[in-house]
DNA sequence: CATATACCATACCGATTAGTATGATATACT
DNA sequence: AGTATATCATACTAATCGGTATGGTATATG
């Protein structure tokens, strides 16, 4: 019954998760999504909802799509490959050529006005779950004997996480690829072994 | 000649730097300026010239105020002093109870509209010019025997930074102090010594 | 004291923001 | 075929954006 649309929901919200992730929430404008995405906005609110309903499901397809690798990564045999596998690919991620550089979770929302204010917390607790995924492996690994018995997971966690923070921020500011496997170089270095 | 300024420029310029850094560049109307300095908008664009001189002038109070500290840290007699100086002199800044947490510099223009890429590019470049004045001490130490002759000062420059960029986003999101000094307990444990 | 001048207050500017009401158009079901 | 319905296109809303014109007020200089 009715009118059969004329876009592909699926293609337009790649298109919005594009849009995102250059310009963020807040620097992006509902007339920026429709010009990009080829649509008018009633459509747009008509299949999204809000900007905010809308900025949710990009994130959502930008997990299934972009940061799927963090689950495999964190399968490793080792603790320290999963951590390894774990930066090098978000490095991946941050620097796709196909997508604008840096990461959608942190250009989304570091600082904005109030009215974002909901959008911000949202970006602020997936990261949060996604360290206590990293924390949760490294446990684990503490109580396979893989990762010192002496070392807290919760402070390597938030170690790493830091580290991909910094390389999203570098990344959003044009960092090559290189540079950022630099980085991840040095960072791996302190890497604790088990005293055997 | 004529009436007096019945505002203090310089106590309202750092009422400016605590909106900015809470709300970032874009995230910061003109009233949300005029209402937290208690003045009018003529009287902000007399004084300030417009937003983005307005920005501009804060970023430099900034750094004059806040991030001073970083010249002084730099002077340490071993590079990683001025290193765990640094870092740890970046937390205060981060968390001071006085300020908005995070850094103006992070927070002011990580993703934006194309509006105001300007301010974003010169946040980019104030911070490659701290990073070069980083690897510079990280040169002259190796040249002095504080610093491995086998490792590159600019690819220890680039973690330090990212480290820190890695911070002022937790920080943005409300990390505490401890949260943060761990990170750097953890960060330096990969700094290089010099075999002997 | 008169006048020139700098500041303040108010009200405004056009442009853009997120979001929507309206009417035309096309399709599915009866 | 007829009708119900969902989509599309256009035009619109009130609010806010950065920035400014205007006119009153206070002060410094002549």
């Amino acid at each position: 019954m009715g009118r059969h649309r004329e876009f592909d929901p699926d293609e337009a919200l790649h298109t919005a998760l594009q849009v995102f992730r250059r310009r963020g929430y807040e620097g992006t404008s509902i007339s920026d999504l429709t010009e990009a995405m080829g649509i008018t906005r009633p459509s747009l609110y008509a299949a999204f909802g809000n900007k905010e309903d809308l900025f949710r499901r990009t994130l959502d397809l930008y997990e299934r799509q972009h940061l799927c690798f963090a689950h495999v990564a964190l399968q490793a045999p080792t603790a320290r490959e999963a951590v390894e596998r774990l930066l090098r690919g978000y490095i991946d991620v941050l620097t796709d050529p196909l997508s604008p550089p840096g990461c959608l979770g942190v250009n989304g929302a570091v600082a904005c006005s109030e009215a974002s204010e909901p959008i911000r917390e949202e970006l602020i607790a997936r990261r949060i779950v996604n360290e206590n995924k990293l924390r949760d492996r490294l446990e684990t690994a503490r109580a396979g004997g893989d990762f010192p018995s002496d070392e807290d997971p919760a402070d390597w966690a938030r170690y790493v996480v830091s580290i991909g923070l910094g390389m999203a921020v570098r990344a959003a500011s044009g960092a090559s690829r290189e540079e950022l496997q630099r980085v991840v170089d040095v960072a791996m270095r302190s890497w604790p072994t088990v005293p055997r």
